[in-house]
DNA sequence: AGAACATTACTACACACGTAGTCACAGGGG
DNA sequence: CCCCTGTGACTACGTGTGTAGTAATGTTCT
């Protein structure tokens, strides 16, 4: 949606934005409750973060009578696609395939999601090969499972 | 190798990190030549940024006569790995599939990648499987090709 | 030997981050 | 009506990071 390439969200605000994305239009008390109990961290803090948050434009607030709403200006997704493309520019120089084959092949996986990950391989291959595959729809219908 | 889990390298060091690793004591001096050019900074930077490192523990020196020598005292692999578990943790709540998943539905390969990245799926099942495969050329053979 | 240069050690400094405190106001309960 | 609690604004502060300067000391060239 928005094109702030450049947001940049750090760990503690990480926390936080997690708590943001579980509803809209929450207040300050409700984003906090939520973060508290997990990490420990003070509310003071959390409210810092939460400032910060909306400093950069991530997350929006809203003054409705005596309240303010929160809710989330990047959507997840959008923060971990940026995240993971700054990671490998850092660490794989940019080449995806590196990254990868890094993951496949230093860490463990059971056979059953190595089956899974062959399937979804399978299904891109599909995709570049059918060229009757419209390219607007390309985006959306990658969007759907969820495991 | 070493057992420095907690080993944090930044950005900028990380610069640093890859002019190390191209070769084993190397001058102060030859470090700085190779990052200089690429990142525009200044020697005196360069040069903070190695005696951190050698703070840190990633870098030792040794002094030979009247030069001081520097290498590399984690590998590259190791530190990766490790910014790569630190990422998963974050981003994907340390499950590597998520991970792996993201990567696939969201970035583009080419039909070449897939096929190699479903050729060494199908490495790692076998390797599953057979019980024969011996553990100690496992490294070795997974660490051909650079594409 | 003295000048010029290299190399290391120490210092500086602004900005980001994580953490949290103080101040002030607004609304609710007694 | 007054105090308490919740909330937001502002302030604080140690540490880390990126950037780089100065001082000291050693090496080299002429």
């Amino acid at each position: 949606m928005s094109q702030r390439s450049e947001l940049q969200i750090t760990d503690a605000e990480w926390d936080v934005m997690l708590s943001v994305w579980k509803a809209e239009d929450q207040t300050a008390g409700e984003i906090i409750a939520r973060v508290e109990p997990i990490r420990k961290r003070s509310h003071r803090t959390v409210r810092t973060l939460l400032t910060r948050l909306v400093e950069k434009g991530a997350v929006t607030v809203r003054v409705d009578g005596s309240r303010h709403l929160y809710r989330a200006a990047v959507t997840r997704n959008e923060c971990v696609r940026l995240a993971a493309r700054s990671f490998t520019e850092r660490f794989f120089a940019g080449d995806l395939q590196s990254l990868l084959l890094h993951f496949v092949e230093n860490e463990t996986l059971s056979s059953d999601e190595v089956e899974e990950l062959r399937q979804r391989l399978d299904e891109r291959l599909t995709e570049k090969s059918e060229p009757n595959a419209d390219q607007s729809s390309n985006k959306s219908s990658s969007r759907r499972r969820k495991k």
